[in-house]
DNA sequence: CGGTAAATTGATCTCCATCAAAGATAGTGG
DNA sequence: CCACTATCTTTGATGGAGATCAATTTACCG
């Protein structure tokens, strides 16, 4: 668990290839995968000065520990899917800002500015993560530092235009009906499936 | 749970786009984003007759419950950061074929064939599965079934040559150091993280 | 058999990756 | 203290993979 700092998680491909899965910092549960299988799926870098605080394996049997790792879990299963969304149906644009967004709101919750702060990753881990190239990332920092969403000085941001971030993403995973919600109903009502 | 049948998962944003984020067969367990929230990020659709097993949510305090769910979100964690890695640096053609691939291997352990199955799911729902335009996946099936790597007939698929198809993928998520990892290492000595 | 949803195939376009080169920054050693 | 070097960033030019639009064709179900 993490006490302080900043991590980022990686997983690799055998031909070389590899992909940033997450960003990670104060009260976040590294390494969770790979629970049962005690292999672990992704590699954990330090992106700054940290410290965590080790769990040892034993203590997985207690049930308090368990209840709160099983709610731990189901959120980053929720974040997860989150970012499936955004590699999968967003464009350029909208992940950078997603991102920048989540990146404010949780870090709002460790008691730092919403507006101002200092990316502890570099743009290519910004792109790896996002599923763009670092020149992309860097040409949409410019370009929103241009349209005045932000100032973007290296690695120091600054949010001046937080609503008009929010305009350019989806706004979130929202809870309720699909789309095709509608037809999956008439699809159900035709093949009735036995639940 | 499932006992039986075959479902898909799908996330939804406010605008109406949305993504599949899985497909779902006997023996897996639905609906553990949310399992703190006691509110689901993700819609969950049957798509052929099925039966499922309900866990009720006051056995969640049962210990021995609580394990084997962690074992089952952890494993499900892992096979997340894996899609992750195929929609953020796998082209159109590795998708299907880790799809198909994944597809098969799943199947087998439930003692059906490996390389005869029917697909409960279109191509759309595939496509979005998988970050691609229902288009790039028939089509794609279309060039496989050409080089002679799968029989298609609609839904009916026949794989013909499963060593093909695993040259064209980047073979599986790799336990291991990732690509930069040197790089970090020597990033770490210059800047010691206190862990 | 009609009507609807799914699949196939073609033509065109666009977003973003890639290639390339020049600046900026920070850490290193003389 | 400053030049040196490696890494990171920015910006431009070009090309390509896949999306989108459009039109049939095929399968499916009442």
């Amino acid at each position: 668990m993490i006490r302080s700092g900043f991590f980022k998680s990686v997983v690799a491909l055998e031909d070389g290839r590899d992909q940033v899965t997450g960003f990670h910092m104060a009260g976040e549960v590294l390494g969770m995968d790979g629970l049962d299988t005690e292999c672990h799926a992704a590699d954990v870098t330090a992106l700054e000065d940290s410290e965590v605080c080790i769990i040892p394996r034993a203590r997985l049997n207690d049930p308090a520990l368990q209840r709160s790792l099983c709610k731990v879990m189901s959120r980053e299963l929720a974040r997860d899917h989150g970012v499936m969304l955004l590699l999968g149906s967003m464009r350029s644009e909208e992940r950078l800002a997603t991102f920048l967004l989540n990146l404010s709101h949780r870090l709002v919750a460790r008691g730092f500015s919403a507006h101002e702060f200092h990316l502890r990753m570099t743009r290519e881990e910004i792109g790896s993560y996002l599923g763009l190239s670092l020149e992309t990332v860097s040409r949409l920092f410019s370009r929103f530092h241009l349209e005045g969403l932000l100032c973007v000085a290296q690695k120091h941001i600054c949010i001046r235009d937080i609503d008009g971030l929010r305009a350019l993403t989806g706004i979130c995973p929202v809870i309720g009906l699909s789309r095709d919600a509608r037809n999956v109903r008439q699809r159900t009502e035709s093949r009735p499936a036995a639940v």
